[in-house]
DNA sequence: TTGAAAGCGCTAACAT
DNA sequence: ATGTTAGCGCTTTCAA
């Protein structure tokens, strides 16, 4: 699995004919270095195709310049692109990103923080404020700063780049309310260890519990967020007597698949049924009725979420966390009751 | 941007009064170290909170069991789900992943290759297989372990996890004509960086021009992966006389935009015209109508890829491309002309 | 089975 | 502006 030997600091300060010092300065503090000199350096670095060792640099420096991300998973297209973002906001300040997922896992999240901590991260971007005793204490005992991304709340210790998740959920059920639903039904994602779900689901009980009427929110399911499972938890909550008039999905993809379902059914959205969908990714908008969904900033996250990240690395104490809003995008799919 | 200091293996020999290669040994061949004091060592581990220091292990070891990946970008869905596969295989060999992006941009990506080796990266993932000199001289100089996914071809140079997406695009294009179609235009990707986007282009150009009749190609639009821009190109492409009866789109994405800006226009597909995808990702089910697209292995494509490339570090001589095959998936977006 | 000790390649403090 | 040099924490012979 080894490289084959490659040139070192010590081989390119003889072809240069300075010292290792004086290399070492060229590549990390090019001022501090002759313009003569360096132009020669770089000459002999080219030459010999030499790049700095990392294990060298990592031992001597005591910093990697890397930092680890640890996201349900990629293949959400939610997080794929705040990620996305997230890395390109690292990349610019020379820091690249290990990654890592927990598939929405909380023992297995802990397993992969330890993984990115041994592989040298020097910080970490987590999803979401819950976890247990177990990683918090982990993440304490060595001291590793990190950032939360796609939560906020107003916990000063920690520092989060997030938006609050049951206030937009309370947000969309009010307006669903608002238009005169009373019967509501939730399809949300599985809250065991995603607080972001719990979230929204609090949201929506909380909207209907506040309303002044006489607002019932009929029955809530979770479901992995697959367009299948969205399907099938719409066929389920609309064989109910009295079935909802309306359906506030946590997510997108569930939203999708709901209203795909519900053609299949014969069923008429918005007429028989309002869905609502969270997240405004590209399927909100190509699905027809299109969603009335909660557009969320996930590549402003990201880019936030990094500086954050960067910014409490350099230790700079004026840190402070951000949070977003998230955003009412109404189209076809939410209207008033009964057509 | 220094931790706190850390307990090192000195420490933890100390305490439990062995010498730190016992301790070494005892990490990485627990089998070479007797059982009582393996279990004393791990006590002292424990209460120490100690974990090894990455870069003394990796100076030492010269491997740092991180590969890296640069893929065109995280946000598009193909990739996503490709490289989350990809990270879960590697994690199981307890392997951790270091991702930067090109933006299909080979400049861009030549950097991201640097920066992912002087981060330690032991080997890498890249998509496609044609890059510039400059880039092929520093994976060769270095002497890098590289797997090529999302691509393959028949170089025994070469380790690929990946499709024809020459012959992908010449199947979907044949299926097009053998319903009768004779007026075909293509929405593709950029070609310009991205072999993928003009092996799709070539294909489809291949299948017309050996067709046996009286096919035309009249257009071939490159795009952005937008749903803005696969609408956009769309309604350039309908707006010319003749317009064609059947667009080939070099992806989903685009594909969708296609088909919502078809409605908008009041155009029906299929029967004012037919449209097809290629990657079947979420968007191409729930679409209406459904698009008829190929199916790209993604999942397994990043699940190999991590293998081979493991196998490859492991310097396993065995090692051998794998070729996919991308599957034709007929719904609605497609018909005979004519309606 | 365990220990002693020689590096691995680099950075940074200090000296010039 | 440049050189000297002492580690950084670990793995890995070689010896015991």
């Amino acid at each position: 699995m080894n490289k084959t030997d490659n040139p070192t600091l010590e081989d390119v300060a003889r072809a240069a004919g300075v010292s290792t010092a004086t290399i070492s300065r060229s590549i990390n503090e090019p001022d501090k270095v002759a313009q003569k000199t360096r132009d020669r350096i770089c000459e002999v670095i080219n030459k010999l195709g030499y790049t700095p060792n990392f294990g060298g640099r990592a031992l001597a420096s005591k910093r990697t310049n890397i930092v680890g991300a640890v996201i349900p998973t990629m293949a959400n297209a939610m997080f794929a692109s705040g990620l996305q973002a997230f890395q390109e906001t690292l990349s610019a300040s020379g820091v690249t990103l290990l990654v890592a997922s927990s598939g929405y896992n909380s023992d297995h999240e802990l397993e992969q923080i330890r993984t990115l901590i041994t592989h040298g991260a020097d910080g970490l971007l987590l999803i979401g404020a819950a976890r247990p005793k177990a990683t918090m204490d982990f993440l304490h005992l060595r001291n590793i700063p990190f950032v939360i991304g796609w939560h906020y709340d107003n916990d000063p210790q920690r520092l989060f780049a997030g938006f609050d998740n049951h206030k937009a959920a309370q947000v969309m059920c009010d307006a669903v309310l608002q238009l005169g639903h009373r019967r509501v039904a939730m399809i949300g994602g599985i809250t065991d260890g995603n607080d972001r779900a719990k979230s929204r689901i609090d949201g929506v009980r909380h909207a209907v519990a506040n309303f002044a009427g006489d607002a019932v929110l009929l029955d809530i399911l979770e479901a992995d967020y697959t367009l299948e499972n969205g399907g099938n938890a719409f066929a389920k909550l609309m064989s109910a007597t009295p079935a909802p008039t309306a359906i506030i999905c946590g997510n997108d993809v569930l939203a999708a698949g709901a209203v795909v379902r519900a053609s299949d059914l014969g069923l008429k959205v918005p007429d028989d049924v309002s869905i609502t969908g969270f997240d405004d990714i590209n399927l909100a908008t190509v699905v027809r009725p299109a969603l009335t969904t909660m557009r969320v900033p996930q590549t402003d996250m990201g880019r936030s979420a990094a500086r954050l990240l960067l910014a409490r690395l350099a230790e700079n104490r004026q840190v402070r966390s951000i949070e977003f809003e998230a955003e009412l995008i109404r189209r076809q799919s939410l209207a008033p009751p009964g057509g």
